[in-house]
DNA sequence: GAATAAATTGTTTTT
DNA sequence: CAATTTATTC
């Protein structure tokens, strides 16, 4: 009970409410996390049994970080339901979904598989997909799931508009489709289970028996299906906490209503509504410029985030020439920190699009600067993958008529799109599944000649769903790729080629740690981990990298360095948010804007470029309207070297930039290399924030120390990554030469070590110099690795040791 | 009819 | 510029 202690008031007195409704207005980095992990430690620690606790959050990256600290704070915390929305809810219709017509083994479609369904509903009701464009039916549909509208409802809505009654034709086509292959796609995962509890009583008290402690993590994000959902799980017992701060709901485009939280008093009557207002985490700065930025929003509760914090440094501005110059320009400022002692970890690149990711990758190959992206292309996007899950889904579920299509002619047995259709011709008038229909191909009339492979096609899958009952995950993909020799099929000579089997290579790797971690090894259950977690595991945990992601996958999360990339109008905020008539999907973009800067602790970089390459031309974008929101007195402009622009190095300028400068010698301890270095002094401040030994941001009067915390405990485990990024790929990309004849003002020292000898770089190990060129203040250096051929890197950036 | 080559089109964000 | 849709060849 001591932990008691590390808590200050406002989260202690929201740690110990355990029974009755529970709102925790909780600002950015006020310690969120941390109270509910507390939370939970408590109520298992006044005798409630963790069977019934249950934690849901919106991101698989939300859960498995609350997992892991619940974990280390008690003994029994593994036993507690932590999981997403989808997840959760999987889990409930995988036992109960048989009440609502479906059976156990559903297939969860994923955006692909959906779209490929209701385009072909489109075309069934006879609707041209100009008129009606599927991504836009698609949206239309889900927004309606979100809402609980069944096609019945909805029909009913808009009896009486043409286009939109058409549409709920086709709502109801797919719906039925739906059933009838005994697939859910991501929204009913939802709604069945809110359907599941709102028609089924008994069901509905089962889990609110189970579950007589329920908490949900952002709840500011929440829809109205999952509003539904939690009023049904919470509704007996009413111990419900919710956690949540509106200016951080940034999922309105899928549905997410702020009203959720601001009416939850009102839902859940006697609530107790407790406000985190003091933020432990960034430096004063980048909150005085957050809440700038966020003030402008009209629709939002009355609030400011306070901190103890230090000032800190000023938020950088970089002006980029184009993407390649930013890249480069984050690519050297976190060099540089590394070689000052940060770890690659301290930094994260957030963006807005994930397309802008890969300027920054390229930057980062050539530099040699490890890093994870997250949530990019995405492993299970890649066509390889989807090409044998859906083989997998097609074994499991004979019903799933999407996965059967997807992989019929795949690898090409002669079956193209006028034999399809004759198939599935038959299967509408015998009312038979696709593949029920192959089965019987000999009876199909006009086949021809194509009934014969498409026969086979139908026992070739019955072969591997005999052969899956017997054998494991991992043999079943092993028997596939060899039965169908897959793998010469995407051998084009290519690196492309060569990445796609590298791709099947880790899939194999994925299917093995399922059948050692997983109690459950069936083929089932792997295919719902893969629909439900986007990106693969990371292997390697404890690989130090910065990382890569969205600014809204980096929601929760927070690094010591923060570079925001491409803030410009039209990018951020989104040329989309810029043309809607409406100012709420400006608002929009502006809490996304407040979540990134309070990511950051101690740094924060805003970089934009003058000119960028978007689709096929150069775009001139002026820098986002939010850098204008910011006040002067935090922000400097900084050259490619970080230094503040227009300051001489002896920091003895006046204006802003130098009372900035003195401001931040009497928030720090003195500066060690003091007198050794020639260096401009933001650069040398932020060197040492970035490279102290301890991270925690020393409070200028004795706050609560636990909470402003030894960021060790702090950091969050960068859950999952994408592996084949942090490889690097194949050949191509890594003979890139980085942006030419930049001039150092400090010139890079020579590298140590000349042709011919063997240096060692942080990913590729060993290898031998072929040459160094001077390469404007750089060096380029050409290394033969055995493993990976020839790479090229300056020596500036890469941190090639002698071996 | 199927496989390949040419043309076109469109880019937020996530489960 | 890549991924999908349409035109052309086999």
């Amino acid at each position: 009970m001591n932990y008691l202690d590390e808590l200050n008031p406002a989260q202690r007195e929201a740690a110990m409410h355990l029974e009755g409704p529970l709102l925790i207005f909780a600002g950015a980095g006020s310690g969120k996390t941390r109270v509910l992990t507390y939370r939970v430690a408590r109520l298992i620690e006044t005798g409630v049994d963790p069977y019934h606790i249950i934690a849901i959050t919106f991101t698989n990256k939300a859960a498995r970080e609350m997992r892991e600290r619940i974990s280390a704070k008690t003994s029994l915390g593994e036993q507690v339901w932590v999981s997403t929305f989808h997840a959760a809810c999987t889990r409930i219709l995988r036992r109960e979904i048989e009440y609502l017509g479906y059976k156990t083994g559903f297939s969860i479609y994923d955006t692909a598989d959906t779209l490929r369904l209701i385009k072909e509903c489109i075309k069934e009701q006879n609707l041209s997909d100009t008129n009606y464009p599927p991504r836009y039916v698609a949206q239309v549909i889900s927004a309606q799931k979100n809402e609980l509208i069944s096609p019945a409802e909805y029909e009913r809505m808009v009896a009486g508009s043409f286009r939109e009654s058409n549409i709920a034709d086709v709502y109801a086509l797919y719906q039925k489709r739906l059933k009838n292959s005994n697939a859910l796609d991501f929204d009913d995962i939802i709604f069945k289970t809110a359907e599941l509890f709102a028609q089924h009583e008994h069901i509905r008290e089962k889990y609110q028996n189970r579950f007589r402690y329920v908490m949900v993590d952002e709840y500011q994000d929440t829809n109205h299906a999952q509003y539904e959902l939690v009023r049904h799980l919470s509704g007996y017992a009413q111990n419900l906490c919710v956690v949540g701060d509106d200016d951080q709901s940034i999922y309105g485009w899928r549905g997410a209503d702020i009203k959720n939280i601001l009416r939850f008093e009102k839902d859940y009557p006697g609530a107790k509504v407790i406000k985190l207002e003091q933020n432990y985490r960034s430096t004063s700065t980048i909150l005085d410029a957050a809440n700038a930025v966020i003030i402008h929003n009209e629709e939002r509760t009355a609030k400011r985030l306070w901190t103890e914090n230090a000032r800190g440094g000023p938020i950088r501005i970089y002006t980029a020439r184009d993407e390649r110059d930013e890249g480069y320009f984050v690519a050297q400022m976190i060099a540089r920190g590394i070689r000052e002692g940060a770890r690659y970890s301290d930094f994260a690149v957030l963006y807005r699009t994930n397309a802008q990711s890969r300027a920054v990758e390229d930057q980062f190959v050539t530099g040699g600067i490890p890093y994870r992206i997250f949530s990019g292309v995405r492993f299970y996007e890649h066509m390889e993958i989807k090409d044998m899950l859906a083989y997998l889904k097609a074994i499991n579920n004979p019903a799933d008529d999407i996965s059967h299509l997807r992989v019929i002619n795949v690898p090409k047995r002669g079956i193209g799109s006028a034999s399809i259709a004759k198939i599935q011709a038959f299967a509408a008038e015998n009312e038979l599944t696709f593949s029920q229909a192959l089965a019987r191909a000999s009876e199909i009339h006009d086949l021809g000649k194509k009934a014969a492979p498409a026969k086979q096609f139908a026992e070739y899958l019955d072969e591997c769903a005999a052969f899956s009952a017997e054998n494991s995950v991992l043999a079943l993909i092993e028997k596939i790729l060899h039965d169908t020799d897959y793998i010469r099929t995407i051998q084009d000579g290519t690196p492309e080629g060569a990445e796609r089997e590298q791709n099947l290579k880790e899939l194999l790797a994925k299917a093995r740690a399922f059948e050692n971690e997983s109690d459950d090894t069936s083929l089932g259950k792997f295919l719902e981990d893969v629909a439900l977690v986007a990106d693969v595991d990371n292997y390697d945990e404890n690989a130090d990298a910065a990382a890569l992601m969205t600014l809204h996958s980096a929601k929760g999360l927070e690094f010591n360095v923060v570079f925001m990339v491409g803030f410009e109008e039209y990018i951020f905020p989104t040329s989309r948010s810029i043309d809607a008539q409406t100012p709420s999907e400006m608002e929009e973009e502006r809490r996304l804007c407040y979540v990134g800067f309070t990511r950051a602790r101690r740094i924060l970089y805003l970089t934009h470029a003058i000119s960028r390459r978007r689709f096929d031309h150069i775009a001139r974008n002026k820098t986002s309207r939010f850098l204008d929101d910011v006040p002067a007195t935090c922000i400097t402009s900084v050259n490619m070297y970080g230094e503040a622009r227009n300051v001489k190095a002896s920091g003895a300028s006046p204006g802003m930039h130098g009372r900035a400068v003195r401001r931040q010698a009497d928030d720090q301890p003195p500066n060690p290399h003091k007198g050794t270095r020639p260096l401009d002094p933001f650069r040398e401040t932020s060197l040492r924030e970035v490279s102290g030994k301890s991270w925690s941001i020393a409070p200028r009067e004795s706050g609560h120390r636990g909470a402003a915390g030894s960021a060790s405990a702090e950091k969050p485990r960068e859950a999952r990554s994408f592996k084949k990024s942090f490889e690097g790929g194949a050949g191509g990309t890594f003979s890139k030469v980085p942006p030419a004849k930049k001039t150092f003002s400090t010139k890079v020292a020579p590298p140590d070590f000349s042709a011919g000898d063997n240096v060692k770089h942080i990913k590729y190990g060993v290898g031998k110099v072929l040459e160094i060129t001077p390469a404007g203040a750089d060096y380029e250096v050409t290394v033969q690795f055995p493993g990976a051929g020839q790479k090229k890197f300056m020596s500036g950036l890469a941190r090639l040791v002698r071996a």
